[in-house]
RNA sequence: GCCGAUGUAGCUCAGUUGGCCAGAGCAGCUGAUUUGUAAUCAGCUGGUCGGGGGUUCGAAUCCCUCCAUCGGCUCCA
């Protein structure tokens, strides 16, 4: 007999042998019916395998992420059984759960398209009617090896190769075995509704040196419902694609003709984004930073110096070649170097430190055509860039307060859905970095403090640092669920080295400062895009392209809207008048589809009494009060948002 | 850059298997209407069917090529 213990701390006893579904049957029949994978001894694993010695047992049902996982691996495995029969010589890769479903890597004789996914679909349904059990068997490396060397499997075998004798498992349902370390589901009968995403290509084991392998994704679910559930969420999602709203919304185009990746930001696009900037603006002068403005262009030689035209040269535009004196000028694809040069342009001492340099800067760069996505990723964007250059015992202090800017905006704002990442050398190649290990592990614990004292949601990536320095990245979601690098903060060594930016200090010495990198939007381009998905195109009041909409009833009324237009001007409230000759309902309609965030609605009785009659969007008719009530309701409203 | 899909009016989309002067709704323009809280009515304008080349008596439709967009992969200072 073997003990079995409860997370509750129960503990039962079965025979030895027993496997986690039968114990969940002893327990109830209908606690067996949903759960889907269980946890023994801290490690996920199927229903079906047999437990032979004394341990801990928790059962997963769909709610917890090892049942999703579980469900979704199975599922790629049931789809493979389909694709091994439907397409004869299909050769397999990976084919692991994911976020969101699953998918599986496969290089076919015959190329699969998203004609087919349909088909698939209706035979994963078949074989999961007929309930297959899914069986897992441990086999010998070498009879592993056999098996797919006999299929001339060049991606299993490969696979193989890395794993160690004794660890190796096949697993099987139905007709489809497949190397596999598990868990699954202990039969198919579960995946009830399927639904086959997309088609797309990816490199086997993600290296672009190697073949490209069709990938399908999918998504499955317990119940029919819960598919229909999700793809209502999907569709949803894409209404607030920024793409979609930047149209809609007249925020931002592209053309062409200007080329592809180039955003050009339309009059209410510039409106909304000059708000931001302002507002970040004030927050940077408050922590005492300095505004300045630097060319676009800069010679080649100046990212020489800085490192970058060596690793990053074939990632830029190519060099601009001046007619006369031929020499090379790269359009700059960072702020840095420009600001180094102004720190060196005069001799610093440690009282004036920190130098915090800030500037909105456009930079370029070169990016793969297939990667353009958006605002998201474009060639040219604006960085809410600013530089700081500080003695290396302000470093943290400094730190500090750049994420005290990036929490209050992500506050202001309501992104509460961030994880901040912090990136940090690789353990075990410290060849890959520049800079003094007494330096690198002052910046690292600067870091992981700073984030620790601001009590950060953090995930800690070693390796994931820039050769120059450790960084800390806030990551965000968009509406389809992909994650976007906002606010970045970099600690930098390599440069004030590299152009001798030095320092004279209380000892009468020349000292090096550290700089630190930072941009708490991380560009305009892609923090618009962002927050468009976040608040589906409903800005807040302080930040709306326009704030308010006049409507006369008629036209007899656009005098009367003019005036109250003007005087709301006067007050800094950003107000316009929709005198089309149109019905009030048509206005409001039209205004509110434009997420106005305050109409106004004027007729004879408004005008009679000099007020006007409120609408707040989404919210319908507020009632009527003076214009200058308004007024103090709007700064009421915009004072609260930005607390 | 790679794999796959898509590209018809300013926008959203129809145009089965190649065959009358390429359509609709919205937007725009003109006129009527002068409106009280989410679409007033009528008329009109608008398209080298992404660009180029080819097949054919005939191409939005078939083929080639380039460009752009979308979904991924790779990359992201």
């Amino acid at each position: 007999m073997i003990k079995i213990t409860f997370p509750d701390g129960s503990v039962r006893e079965y025979e030895k042998g027993t496997t986690a579904l039968q114990i969940a049957q002893s327990i109830s029949p209908r606690l067996a019916a949903e759960v889907l994978a269980a946890t023994i001894n801290g490690q996920v694993t199927g229903l079906q395998i047999p437990i032979n010695e004394d341990a801990t047992l928790k059962l997963h049902k769909w709610e917890d992420k090892e049942a999703k996982q579980t469900f979704w691996h199975t599922s790629s495995h049931l789809m493979a059984e389909v694709l091994q029969e439907q397409f004869p010589g299909i050769k397999f890769g990976i084919g692991p759960s994911i976020e969101n479903g699953f998918y599986y890597d496969v290089d076919s004789p015959v190329p699969i398209t998203e004609a087919d996914l349909e088909r698939i679909e209706q035979r994963m349904i078949e074989l999961s009617k007929s309930d297959e059990p899914v069986t897992c068997r441990s086999v010998s490396k070498a009879e592993a090896m056999e098996t797919y060397t006999k299929k001339g499997d060049q991606y299993k075998t490969e696979m193989i190769n890395d794993l160690q004798d004794g660890t190796i498992t096949f697993y099987t349902n139905g007709a489809f075995t497949d190397l596999c370390r598990g868990p699954h589901l202990p039969s198919t009968g579960a995946i009830k509704a399927i639904k086959l995403t997309s088609v797309a290509g990816a490199y086997w084991r993600g290296n672009e040196k190697n073949k490209m392998l069709t990938r399908i994704y999918g998504i499955t679910f317990p119940k029919k419902s819960m598919l229909d559930e999700y793809l209502i969420m999907l569709e949803e999602a894409k209404k607030r694609d920024h793409r979609k709203l930047g149209k809609e919304l007249e925020l931002f185009t592209f053309s062409q003709r200007v080329g592809q990746g180039l955003p050009l930001w339309l009059p209410r696009g510039t409106a909304l984004r000059d708000r931001l900037e302002s507002f970040l603006r004030k927050l940077q002068k408050e922590q005492g930073y300095q505004q300045v403005i630097t060319p676009h262009i800069g010679m080649k030689d100046l990212y020489v110096t800085s490192g970058h035209y060596a690793k990053y040269g074939k990632d830029s535009f190519q060099p601009i070649l001046t007619p006369d004196e031929g020499e090379e000028f790269l359009l700059k694809p960072m702020n840095c170097p420009h600001h180094c040069e102004i720190y060196r342009s005069k001799p610093r001492s440690y009282r004036e430190l920190p130098v915090r340099l800030a500037e909105f800067g456009t930079v370029y760069r070169y990016e793969q055509s297939g990667e353009l996505h958006g605002l998201t990723r474009v060639r040219g964007f604006t960085q809410d860039d600013a530089h700081l250059f500080c003695r290396p015992d302000q470093l943290k202090e400094e730190f500090t307060k750049v994420i005290d800017i990036v929490l209050y905006i992500f506050k202001i704002l309501k992104f509460e859905d961030y994880t901040a990442q912090i990136s940090l050398r690789d353990k075990e190649d410290r060849t890959k970095y520049i800079g003094t290990d007494e330096n690198w592990e002052r910046a690292e614990s600067a870091i992981i403090e700073a984030s620790a004292e601001k009590g950060l949601k953090t995930i800690v990536e070693y390796g994931e640092a820039a050769f120059y320095g450790p960084k800390l990245d806030f990551m965000v979601r968009d509406a389809l669920g992909r994650s976007w690098q906002l606010g970045t903060i970099q600690v930098d060594y390599n440069l004030p080295e590299r152009f001798d930016l030095t320092y004279k200090g209380s000892d009468d010495m020349e000292h090096r400062p550290v700089m630190i990198h930072r941009a708490p939007f991380g560009s305009m381009e892609r923090f618009v895009a962002v927050l468009l998905e976040h608040t589906a195109g409903k800005f807040p009041m302080w930040l709306a392209p326009d704030q308010v909409v006049v409507l006369p009833i008629s036209e007899k009324f656009n005098d009367y809207a003019e005036k109250v237009s003007k005087f709301l001007n006067i007050h800094d409230i950003r107000a316009q008048v929709d005198d089309r000759n149109e019905k009030i309902g048509r206005k409001i309609r039209d205004n509110e589809l434009k997420r106005i965030p305050l109409l106004l609605i004027v007729g004879e009785k408004e005008e009679a009494t000099g007020e006007v009659s409120v609408r707040l969007q989404g919210q319908g008719d507020k009632g009527s009060m003076s214009r200058q009530a308004f007024v103090g309701f709007v700064e009421e409203l915009v004072a609260q948002e930005l607390q």
